[in-house]
DNA sequence: CTGCGGCCTTGACATGGATCAACAGCGAAT
DNA sequence: ATTCGCTGTTGATCCATGTCAAGGCCGCAG
């Protein structure tokens, strides 16, 4: 299967694209604006499928409008990782490379913001907002995949789940905080077989450490993927992080 | 220590800074070039100096001119992993960042060349090619870390030191071919405990598994830091990579 | 309802790598 | 020459996690 074989649906409205503001344009001219706005198509795929395949040709760059994909690499005898988790407004693809290093998978269905990547790379060439942005959100993915290196060459299966949570929990937008810091609710978007890939663990591990987790009162389960933390803190010290919560003085 | 404690060398002369052209400004128009290498000063650290402290304030980026310096991130009980190796022409810092993110370290002598850190950025603001090329050499540091979080994730410690010695030999520009594909040959230049801290294990596994990779003739020692890779395939197959020796169809 | 196929959990056991400990090699300082 | 400190090696043992296996839960198709 190569890009080809993926079904490609078009959308002509742009409204309800949340994305071009936070991850592309964050500091575009309305020139520029209005020139991505009109390069600009969508992409939607079904849960499970491998939009992506490592190596092959990537004629557009994109971000995630709605769902969850994954970037995994695989050794050859079928030992997995993954390297990347994509939640919405997070970017796709490598501007100046021709093809795709990973494997992206949908684990969810998924909507992307594609631009054609001629265009987006010719815009780069002649306006370094865009050129500094894309930039920055590389050193972002750059310190997330660091930071993971941490986590998968140090921390032990306890420390690895908390740690997921922790991050799952900070970064999905529907927590319900009751008040100013209530507890912290949010549904897992991944099967325990994708966290054991991101985690570099086995399934079984990562199923005996969320029922140690569950059972030890860090975080309570409601059927396998609703997940409250009534203790954000407790959960950040669980996963060896500083215990701050993330404060930086 | 911070930043200010560390001794500082600054160098006049330029002609023996090799790094410029590959790191830098490999595509920059004459006038950069200039602004460029006015703005350039030299720095050089002893072996064991901790050049930088996460959290420090950076005031400059740099290129590494010669000797070699490591990234690391430590846990609050001392764990360490380190997040990158910093050969000569590798590049150091994070235009649009007030702060470092990781200790880095010299584990030789080293020498860089710096650029003062707002001229440099605002030099960016300016002429897309350099932009452009910082995003290149950041893609390239992102695709190293993915490569390593599949190491760290999914590797046996065996292949983990197999993969080491690999990526040293490939880098290290002093190898010996004797003629077109003779044996390589280069020295360590990590301590067993670093290359610990690299490959997510205890100094006594790195000792272990180089030993036997030394018995079953993958690699040949003479004392202990001088390697001679008999095979590079060899090697390459036992580090659980594409065995086709990292050709790209 | 029943059966089936994902997904998940749990138990029993195996093992790779960590841990603890002793010691060897070697360069620098005395 | 001797000692000291640092780096590295090797052995014995332990334990966290992997591996193998059985079975539970649940949604979906018939």
């Amino acid at each position: 299967m190569t890009l080809k074989d993926i079904p490609l649906q078009t959308h002509v409205s742009c409204g309800d694209c949340p994305i071009r503001h936070r991850a592309v344009c964050a500091r575009c001219e309305t020139d520029e604006l209005v020139e991505l706005e009109q390069m600009k198509y969508y992409r939607s795929y079904e849960a499970g499928q491998t939009l992506i395949w490592s190596g092959d040709r990537m004629d557009f760059v994109a971000s995630v409008v709605t769902g969850i994909a994954t970037l995994t690499q695989t050794l050859e005898d079928g030992r997995r990782q993954m390297v990347g988790l994509l939640l919405p407004s997070d970017f796709v693809g490598r501007p100046g490379r021709p093809t795709a290093a990973y494997d992206v998978t949908a684990t969810t269905d998924v909507v992307m913001c594609c631009f054609r990547k001629k265009p987006f790379e010719d815009m780069m060439g002649r306006t370094p907002h865009v050129a500094q942005r894309l930039l920055e959100m590389t050193l972002d993915e750059l310190d997330a995949a660091r930071e993971w290196m941490l986590l998968l060459g140090r921390k032990t299966a306890r420390e690895k789940i908390a740690s997921l949570m922790a991050i799952l929990a900070r970064r999905d937008a529907t927590l319900k905080l009751k008040g100013g810091r209530g507890p912290l609710v949010f549904d897992l978007p991944l099967t325990r077989e994708a966290m054991a890939d991101y985690l570099g663990l086995t399934l079984e591990t990562v199923s005996r450490q969320i029922s140690a987790l569950r059972k030890d009162g860090v975080i309570v389960l409601d059927g396998k993927r609703h997940v409250t933390v009534p203790d954000l803190n407790r959960l950040l010290q669980e996963a060896g992080d500083d215990s701050d919560g993330g404060f930086i003085g």
